[in-house]
DNA sequence: GGGCACGCTCGTCAGCGGCC
DNA sequence: GGCCGCTGACGAGCGTGCCC
């Protein structure tokens, strides 16, 4: 595993070779052609390989605040799902290459604000906000088990279980689909930021060109 | 207006990994 | 080993644009 940790962005080797859609065709293309009855161990096995779990975005971007400095990390709290909330873990841009809500911006490429502002759109930080934890009302916590007796008492517990966990899962699915959107984001706004590099770069190579091999008539 | 295709969002399931 | 969080995958529902 290796992580591009120029600046602020990082891809995993899968999805640097079968980004989103790619996996699952990838994955295809390993069952089409292992198709033999002793292949489908190590089909399994390659399956189980190519579709391993990434990290989680939480965790990326966490680990990259502890390796590049500027880099705040993800922390959890709870605050309601919409309306200002209380905390916000704030993901500033790396000064290396975000812009700020200030206005700060690239030191290394001199970046000006505008062009920032019309790379990256309205997206100066990250706002990472902490998945809603608290039960939302008329979710009765589970009786300890030992209370439990009957056959219908063993259902409605088992029932209210099921429900307690599916709320849950509901909520951490919204989080998750939070944090890739702000992972998404956080990639453009870096392949933005990069463009404006690069095309920067190569006026100053022709700048340096036609200063070191000036015309001669 | 109706049908269709496409894209997006959401809820749920399944499976993995971390923690205790 | 069980619990729990995270996330890919899947299907359903909905909105939108296009064509007839």
């Amino acid at each position: 595993m290796w992580w591009h940790q120029q600046n602020l962005c990082f891809r995993h080797p899968i999805e640097e070779d079968y980004s989103s859609g790619d996996l699952d065709k990838k994955v295809a293309t390993i069952a089409e052609t292992d198709d033999s009855a002793d292949s489908e161990v190590i089909d399994s096995h390659k399956r189980r390989e190519i579709l391993s779990r990434r990290p989680s975005y939480r965790k990326i971007l966490n680990e990259l605040s502890s390796d590049v400095p500027g880099i705040p990390k993800i922390e959890e709290e709870k605050s309601e799902e919409e309306g200002t909330p209380p905390n916000i873990a704030t993901m500033a841009v790396p000064t290396s290459i975000y812009q700020t809500s200030t206005g700060q911006y690239n030191e290394e490429t001199d970046l000006a604000p505008s062009h920032m502002a019309a790379a990256t759109g309205d997206m100066p930080t990250y706002q990472i906000r902490a998945p809603t934890t608290a039960l939302p009302q008329g979710v009765v916590m589970a009786a300890s088990p030992g209370s439990l007796h009957s056959p219908q008492q063993l259902a409605e517990e088992a029932t209210r279980k099921r429900e307690l966990r599916l709320m849950k899962n509901r909520e951490a699915a919204k989080e998750c689909r939070r944090r890739k959107k702000e992972y998404v984001k956080c990639l453009e706004s870096r392949v933005a930021v990069l463009e404006v590099q690069n095309k920067k770069l190569i006026e100053e190579l022709e700048t340096l060109k036609d200063i070191c091999s000036p015309k001669t008539d």
